[in-house]
DNA sequence: CTTTAATCTACTAATCCGATAGGATAATAG
DNA sequence: CTATTATCCTATCGGATTAGTAGATTAAAG
């Protein structure tokens, strides 16, 4: 199950595309639009800053806005930075690898197997889709 | 993320299916052969038992058997039994759908968009994947 | 220099997960 | 009938994670 983290995260990002120009959108406005506490999404927009997604301005006037075309944002990315891995299992994940502390072997692991076959498929999926895809 | 109880449930069904008859096993057999603990390896099968993927004899000679044919065992069904939900999130699933209390606009949410296209492809991979096909 | 809004650290309550303990129950062997 | 064997079932527990909160700090605009 998706954390409410990355649904809130990608709502965000969503709105962000939505808007008419790229001028700072302050949290509260996200917050309310999309019914979030401000509180968590602060911490949420603050971790896509400093993942290169987004860039802030303090102060009157100040708030959020996205730094590169909706086009330009892999959803895989953003999945991986909200969410952590697409695979199921660390054993399955290119990116965060683990090896299984119970399983012998890998390769006649029968979930290995299928979660594997799941893995390809939900990353073909992710990295087909840019932000601009899922806001429009 | 997959749970412990999910991968050790498929596990324990593969070990039962590459069986060659079908006396039962005993809970002990299997925990052993796939490192998991005992206790917790029997409740998972109590479970599978209960859903009808599993017989089980009491007393010496006893154990678990297989109910089915492996190739008559649907992995979306075993998965649904073991981890719930298919989909990433209620308001996505079929078989558990709940409405999202924050969202206003199902058919304008990115995330929901995003979702049902991940869903109904890892859907379809277990669909079409028996417990014959991932054990052999 | 005052107001505004992001930044950042630290906490808390609630929930879930994996594992464990121990007695009840049922089947089999002798 | 009795002892043994192995599943059945309930209750519990520590630890991790999640979602959300509080409050002080910093930077920018006017």
């Amino acid at each position: 199950m998706l954390s409410k983290k990355t649904k809130y995260g990608i709502k965000a990002l969503t709105f962000l595309a939505r808007q008419e120009n790229q001028s700072p959108v302050q949290i509260a406005e996200i917050a309310k639009s999309e019914h979030i506490s401000i509180k968590f999404l602060e911490s949420i927009l603050l971790l896509l800053r400093h993942s290169g997604f987004l860039g802030a301005k303090k102060g009157k006037g100040g708030g959020y806005y996205l730094i590169k075309d909706p086009k330009d944002i892999n959803m895989a990315h953003v999945y991986r930075i909200l969410e952590g891995p697409i695979a199921l299992l660390p054993c399955v994940s290119h990116n965060f690898y683990e090896k299984c502390d119970d399983c012998v072997d890998e390769a006649s692991c029968s979930v290995h197997k299928l979660m594997t076959e799941v893995r390809d498929n939900t990353l073909m999926i992710l990295e087909n889709n840019t932000l601009a895809d899922v806001s429009f």
